[in-house]
DNA sequence: GTCTATACTCTGATAGAC
DNA sequence: GTCTATCAGAGTATAGAC
């Protein structure tokens, strides 16, 4: 019975599964995110979690599952905020609160944006049943929330589901593209305080609607 | 003496040289911007590009060699727009002409603009030296220009670069993340048609200087 | 110029000692 | 639970026949 085999299990895992498994998780978010699955190897996700590799198979069947195990886990926590948009709240506010919430995810967790840009990026094959599934009915929830917003004239007119993409490419480009960011800004910029002000005026001009 | 090391060469390549190294470039593109560069196999460039492994490494030295050929061609490409941008022109249509020549790259050229993402997202260890070098300092040279605009009153106050960054977030998006924008979108939709009126109203909207 | 054959290394995964 | 040893297959690259 290894670690991973814990569904069903009356024994809970011991303090040493518990750090390494952790400590594999949290290698092979470095290695996965910043390779992508098939660029990634065993050898380096062991190295950094300070495991042997079959000691790492022990703990997880193979290197799919570390990955499932990773995407899962990242999946909940990415569309947190957007489940935290209040239908009965202030639309702008809402609007504005979302894209900072989101923000700060990219800044607080840029490794697990990059590895859901990287499974995107390569097609989603591990992935697409969450998006399809999870992802776009809340997606299509929430956009039917903005529709109202808009038919009450309480929001400018914006194809919705087109105003979401903006938020996410906004928000995930100061974390994918961190290293372009950085090099082009100099040195005592700091890009996540300096979008937060810009994307706050950019949905703010985009969103408000024309006074009657 | 191979295709590859042509500098400084008399004869100029055959037709079967020229055809197999656009067959190579062409199936590498595929390959390498749908897993990376460690992600890509020889194998399956070669399988692509209808030649045998050998057969490729005849035309390219290395897999490093025939990314690197990818990289420096597609450089050019996506600077283009950007360098487009005339300083003599009026501001707004000047931006929004921009962005809507980087949004056709990203519709014409989805894998040259995930090989880009897929290099960005890995840390750019293949293209820091271009991206410091001719990318900063062409952005430095048209962040200069819309802040000239801007003291002049003739576009909204907003940060140059971020809205550099912006531009290429959101046109980038659709290329990139095209899998998940499809999915979301309802099958009769054509996203970057939309994606086009949405990006002109919200530049728009963001640039258009407040009458004084 | 192109192919078959192959050298050599890396990679995911397993066996079995401790 | 963890390690050494090892396997089978895939990976990049080269040698040499034609």
């Amino acid at each position: 019975m290894t670690a991973y085999q814990l569904d069903g299990m009356i024994k809970q895992p011991t303090r040493i599964q518990q750090k390494n498994t952790a400590a594999i998780l949290e290698a092979a978010l470095q290695v996965f995110s910043q390779h992508g699955f098939r660029g990634a190897t065993l050898d380096q996700i062991a190295d950094a979690a300070g495991l042997s590799k079959p000691n790492l198979l022990y703990y997880f069947p193979s290197k799919e599952a570390v990955h499932k195990t990773l995407l899962d886990g990242l999946l909940k926590t990415w569309l947190d905020p957007l489940r935290a948009m209040n239908p009965a709240g202030e639309p702008l506010a809402e609007i504005k609160s979302y894209v900072r919430r989101k923000l700060k995810l990219s800044r607080d967790f840029p490794r697990e944006s990059r590895l859901f840009a990287n499974e995107i990026l390569q097609g989603a094959p591990r992935i697409l049943d969450a998006i399809s599934g999870d992802l776009k009915q809340l997606v299509d929830e929430k956009a039917a929330v903005i529709e109202a917003w808009i038919a009450q004239g309480r929001l400018a007119r914006v194809p919705a589901r087109h105003l979401l993409f903006s938020i996410w490419a906004l928000t995930q480009h100061y974390a994918d593209f961190d290293v372009q960011v950085r090099t082009i800004l100099d040195k005592d910029h700091d890009p996540f305080a300096e979008a937060g002000d810009f994307l706050d005026v950019l949905f703010d001009r985009l969103l408000r609607a024309a006074p009657i």
